[in-house]
RNA sequence: GCUCACGUAGCUCAGCAGGUAGAGCACAUCCUUGGUAAGGAUGAGGUCACCGGUUCAAGCCCGGUCGUGAGCUCCA
C-alpha cells in the first residue's frame, strides 16, 4: 500500500495509507474532532469526511465554526429540507438550494401554494430523514445520463441547469440519501445524521428561475439549522430582537416618522421628535465639515433636463429618474443627483491650482425613481437627502484628500456608535470611461490611503462603478448586521462632461480629479439604521427629549415649572407631564417613550427645594440637587 | 414591476355556512391629589382601503385599483 504524508495546520505530519479518508483521521485524532466536523480541506480544496486521499497534502478539519464547514452543513440541509419535500409533495420541481448567509434556501415549483402551516409537517418528515441516516454518495454522471435521469423524474428545472453545465464542459455529480437524487456539486456531510434537528423553515417567498423576472416565479423556502440548540435558539432570538427594533414599528411609536398613502409611497413624513433629531444630525454634520475645510453648498430640487443630458443622467440613469415636468416650454427635471449642481458651482469662476482642494458638501434632498415592491420603510425610499460632498483636487493631492475622507468618517460613525465596519475596495469594470491610467493612479491613491490608515480592506475586483473606483465603507450594527452607508468615488465621468479646469503652475489647463464622497449615506435611511441599531434608547444628545419633570399633585406644579425653566435655561430639551395621573403612570409613559431623565418631584422636593431622579432603565438614582443633576449630566455629554 | 399574503376605530387585533360591527390601548368628561412601569366610571369614535359585480342580503364570495409586508441567484 502506498503511503501519503499528510500535515495538519498546526504544522505537524503524519503518515497514512493512500485512501484513508478524512474522517477516519479524524478518529485518530479524538472523538470528538470527528464528531464536530462536517467537512474538511484538503489543499485548499472543501472536500468530504468520506472522501479518500490519494496524495500528500495539507489537511484542515472544518466544523460548523469554519465559514467553509457552515456551507456544508447548510448545503446538506438543503438537501436535506429538499427531501422532505419531494416525499410530501412528490410532485414538486426543485430549482436551487445553495446555503446563505443565516442558513438556506431551496426554490421549488409547486403549483400549491407552501404556508407556514406546512412547516410542521415538512419539519417532522425531516427529523425522519435524519433518523434514518441516509449515507450521502456521489456519483458523476455523462451529460445524458444525468438528462435521461432528471427526465426521467421530470425534475425540468435541474434539465435546464445540465444543459448550461454540459454547455460549459463541466462535470456533473448527483448526490443520493436513500431514494432522493440531487444534481449537485457538493460536497456534503457523510449522511445525513449529521444535520441533526435543530433546525427550522422559516419563511416562504416568490423568487425568478435564475432571478429572472422574464422567467417563472418558484416558492423560495427559507430555513436554518444549526449542530447545537442553543445556536438555533440563539438565532431565532436574534431574528426577534430585529423584529422588536423594526425602524418602522419604533418610528411609530416614538412619533418620529410616518409614510402616508395620501404623500406617496416612499416619501417620508419627520414629526417633531423625528426632525428635531435629524436636526441635531444635521447641525453635527454641518460643523464637521465647517471644521473639516468644506465648503456648504445649497442646489434646487429641479433644473432644466438638458443639465441631465450633459451630466448623462438621461442615458445611464433613466430607469431611477421621475419623469420630467415641462414648465414654459421647457422641460425641468427633479434632481436624482446633486453632483451637476456642484460641478456648475466649481465651473462659475475659473479656478486656479491655488485653490486646490475645493470641497463643496450639501444636505441634497434627491427624488429616484425605485420600484414599488423595493420600498422599505425609511432604508429605500424615493426621496431622500445624501450628505454629499465633492472634492476637486490636484492629482497629487488625492491620497490626502482620501485619507481626510476616511478621517472624518471614522469620527462621523463613532460618534453613532459605529466603531466596526468592513472595507471594501472596487477596481476597475470592463466597462468604463477615462484613461486606464488615470485608474490605475486613482485606485493606487485609493488603496495607499487604506493601508496609510491601517484599515483592513478587501478587494471586489471589476466592482468599480463605470466612471471610477471607489472605496465602499459597511458599518455593522449591535446585531453584527451589516448596512452600507460611507462611499468615497473617483469620477472620472462628470469632470470630463463638464468639461472642469484649473489652470496649473505651467499657466495650462488641467483636468481636477473629483471625488464623490457621502458618509452617512442618506438621512433617511441612516435614520432608520440608528432607531434599529439603538433600539430606541439614542444616546443622550440624540434624544428628542433628554428630561421629563413629573409632578406628583398638582400643588407641585409650581415647583416644577420652575425646575423645567431652570433646565431649559441649562440647554436641556425638557417636557413636563401634568396631567391628572398618577406618578407611576406617567413613569410607565416616560419609560415607554425612552426619555433619558424622569425628574419626580412631591412634597419632600418643593420642601428642601432637590429633585428626585430617575434614568430610563437604570431606576431611581435618589435625590439631588439641581446642580448635581447638571453635573452628571454634563459628564454624559463629555463622553459622548 | 412580478409572486404570495395582508388591508376592520389613531394603534394592536377579534369577527363569520354571507344576516347591515367588537375588545384592549389611546382620546374626551367626571371622580380620585395619588411617591418610582398601567386608579375608577362614563362617553365619543368605523362608507370594514377604494371601485365594480354576484346575492333578498357582502367586512366576509368574485373582478379590478391603491397601499403594506415577505422575497425576487449569496448560482447545481
Amino acid at each position: 500500500m502506498a503511503q501519503i504524508e499528510i500535515r495538519f495546520p498546526d504544522g505537524n505530519t503524519q503518515t497514512f495509507e493512500s485512501g484513508t479518508t478524512p474522517l477516519e483521521i479524524a478518529k485518530g485524532i479524538s472523538n470528538s474532532l470527528a464528531k464536530r466536523s462536517v467537512a474538511a480541506k484538503f489543499n485548499d480544496v472543501v472536500i468530504s469526511l468520506v472522501q479518500p486521499l490519494q496524495e500528500d497534502g495539507v489537511l484542515q478539519l472544518l466544523s460548523f465554526k469554519d465559514d467553509e464547514g457552515k456551507d456544508v452543513f447548510w448545503h446538506s440541509s438543503a438537501h436535506l429540507m429538499a427531501q422532505a419535500i419531494k416525499r410530501v409533495f412528490p410532485e414538486a420541481q426543485l430549482g436551487i438550494g445553495p446555503p446563505i448567509a443565516d442558513g438556506f434556501y431551496y426554490d421549488i415549483d409547486l403549483d400549491r401554494a407552501i404556508t407556514p402551516e406546512d412547516f410542521e409537517t415538512l419539519e417532522q418528515e425531516m427529523a425522519k430523514i435524519v433518523e434514518e441516516n441516509h449515507p450521502t454518495v456521489r456519483k458523476v454522471l455523462s451529460a445524458k445520463e444525468a438528462l435521461d435521469f432528471f427526465k426521467k423524474n421530470h425534475e425540468m428545472l435541474k434539465v435546464d441547469l445540465i444543459e448550461e453545465l454540459a454547455q460549459n464542459g463541466e462535470t456533473i455529480t448527483v448526490y443520493e440519501q436513500g431514494e432522493f437524487a440531487d444534481l449537485c456539486r457538493g460536497p456534503h456531510v457523510p449522511s445525513t445524521g449529521y444535520l441533526g434537528k435543530n433546525f427550522k423553515l422559516l419563511s416562504v417567498a416568490g423568487a425568478y428561475w435564475h432571478g429572472d423576472e422574464k422567467n417563472k416565479m418558484l416558492q423560495r423556502i427559507y430555513a436554518t439549522n444549526y449542530p447545537d440548540k442553543k445556536l438555533l435558539k440563539q438565532h431565532l432570538k436574534r431574528i426577534e430582537e430585529a423584529k422588536k427594533r423594526d425602524h418602522r414599528k419604533l418610528g411609530r411609536e416614538l412619533d418620529l416618522f410616518s409614510i402616508q398613502d395620501e404623500i406617496g409611497s416612499g416619501l417620508i413624513l419627520w414629526h417633531p421628535k423625528g426632525a428635531l433629531m435629524r436636526h441635531l444630525i444635521e447641525s453635527y454634520w454641518k460643523d464637521e465639515h465647517l471644521k473639516n475645510g468644506y465648503d456648504l453648498v445649497s442646489t434646487p430640487h429641479v433644473a432644466k433636463h438638458h443639465l441631465w443630458e450633459t451630466s448623462g443622467h438621461t442615458g445611464f440613469y433613466q430607469e431611477n429618474m421621475f419623469r420630467p415636468m415641462t414648465v414654459d416650454d421647457v422641460d425641468y427635471q427633479l434632481k436624482p443627483m446633486n453632483c451637476p449642481f456642484h460641478m456648475m458651482i466649481y465651473k462659475s469662476q475659473i479656478r486656479s491650482y491655488r485653490d486646490l482642494p475645493i470641497r463643496f458638501a450639501e444636505l441634497g434632498t434627491v427624488y429616484r425613481y425605485e420600484r414599488s415592491g423595493v420600498l422599505h420603510g425609511l432604508m429605500r425610499v424615493r426621496g431622500f437627502t445624501q450628505d454629499d460632498a465633492h472634492i476637486y483636487c490636484h492629482p497629487d493631492q488625492l491620497t490626502d484628500e482620501i485619507i481626510g475622507v476616511l478621517d472624518l468618517n471614522s469620527r462621523m460613525l463613532a460618534k453613532f456608535g459605529f466603531t466596526e465596519y468592513d472595507v471594501y475596495l472596487s477596481t476597475r469594470p470592463d466597462k468604463f470611461v477615462g484613461s486606464q491610467e488615470s485608474w490605475e493612479h486613482a485606485t493606487e491613491a485609493l488603496r495607499k490611503a487604506l493601508e496609510l490608515k491601517n484599515m483592513n480592506y478587501q478587494v471586489d475586483p471589476g466592482e468599480g462603478v463605470f466612471y471610477g473606483p471607489k472605496i465602499d465603507i459597511k458599518i455593522k450594527d449591535v446585531l453584527g448586521r451589516s448596512w452600507q452607508c460611507s462611499t468615497i468615488q473617483v469620477d472620472f465621468n462628470l469632470p470630463e462632461r463638464f468639461d472642469l479646469n484649473f489652470v496649473d503652475v505651467d499657466g495650462q489647463r488641467h483636468r481636477p480629479i473629483t471625488i464623490h464622497r457621502a458618509l452617512l449615506g442618506s438621512l433617511e435611511r441612516f435614520f432608520g439604521i440608528l432607531i434599529e441599531h439603538y433600539a430606541g434608547n439614542f444616546p443622550f444628545w440624540l434624544a428628542p427629549v433628554q428630561a421629563i419633570v413629573l409632578p406628583i399633585a398638582d400643588r407641585h406644579f409650581d415647583y416644577a415649572a420652575e425646575v423645567k425653566q431652570q433646565l431649559m435655561q441649562a440647554g436641556l430639551r425638557v417636557n413636563s407631564d401634568l396631567r391628572n395621573e398618577k406618578v407611576g403612570f406617567k413613569i410607565r409613559e416616560a419609560e415607554v417613550a425612552k426619555i433619558p431623565f424622569m425628574i419626580i418631584i412631591g412634597d419632600k422636593e418643593v420642601e428642601t427645594q432637590t429633585l428626585s431622579i430617575r434614568h430610563k432603565g437604570e431606576g431611581d438614582l435618589g435625590v439631588m440637587k439641581l446642580k448635581q443633576l447638571l453635573e452628571h449630566i454634563q459628564a454624559i455629554q463629555d463622553k459622548e
